[in-house]
DNA sequence: CTCCCGATAT
DNA sequence: ATATCAGGAG
């Protein structure tokens, strides 16, 4: 099957058949989204937004992130993963915020990613989501799922799958396909035990192809 | 490349 | 017991 006619058809089954696509982190606001998107690393959502109502109860802005230390900050978050590096994260993030960029949040990658805590892939998220520039994040389930329904070839690196997303998905699609991806991943096609018998798109899966040649007939 | 690093699912 | 979770820094 050609590329094209691939993208074409994952596309137009997730838009048939996923729900309105939303995030599940919880946020009202760019900074609210930024430091849920920090804390995301490595850590479900679920997990996420059961820290983040105290956080932002205490911290409503950053100017008062920027202002705490990381004794006051550390006990919210320590039931998330790498509670130390995204404390100290968090406030070098809001501290920078207020000294470089005029206490506003930058809405560029190029700026996004000066701040502590923030790589490309959180960068793209708040473009995304917030200005709908059409940049696409590629986090762990965008990845895996993107190499087994063979939306990106033999890319091995994030970045490379990006570029490839990046070219096929129509600007217009970019930061709802992305949501679909995630959502795919995260309730059918599982890291560990994809849930092939309720999936669409087993027709065009390499990963599932494979599944068949390699099974052993009962 | 390694390290960070708690909660949950399998 | 081990794999995985809206990754990033050194």
């Amino acid at each position: 099957m050609r590329i094209n006619d691939r993208y074409t058809f994952v596309l137009n089954y997730f838009q048939e058949h996923m729900p309105v696509a939303e995030t599940e982190l919880h946020y009202e606001n760019t900074y609210q989204l930024l430091v849920a998107v920090m804390l995301s690393a490595q850590c479900t959502d679920k997990r996420v937004n059961l820290t983040t109502p105290a956080i932002f109860h205490k911290y409503p802005d950053i100017v008062t992130l920027s202002e705490t230390d990381f004794d006051a900050l550390f006990p919210l978050i320590k039931s998330i993963s790498y509670p130390n590096s995204k404390a100290r994260h968090l406030i070098s993030m809001a501290q920078m915020v207020r000294n470089d960029f005029d206490g506003e949040i930058p809405m560029t990658v190029d700026e996004l990613v000066k701040l502590p805590g923030v790589g490309r892939k959180t960068a793209n998220v708040i473009t995304s989501v917030v200005d709908h520039q059409p940049n696409m994040a590629v986090d762990t389930h965008v990845f895996r799922v993107s190499a087994r329904i063979g939306l990106t070839n033999k890319a091995t690196t994030v970045l490379a799958a990006e570029k490839q997303l990046i070219k096929h998905i129509p600007k217009e699609l970019i930061h709802i396909a992305h949501h679909w991806l995630i959502l795919h991943g995260r309730y059918t096609c599982l890291a560990r035990t994809p849930k092939c018998e309720k999936c669409g798109l087993t027709e065009v899966c390499k990963y599932y192809q494979t599944l068949q040649k390699t099974a052993t007939p009962s």
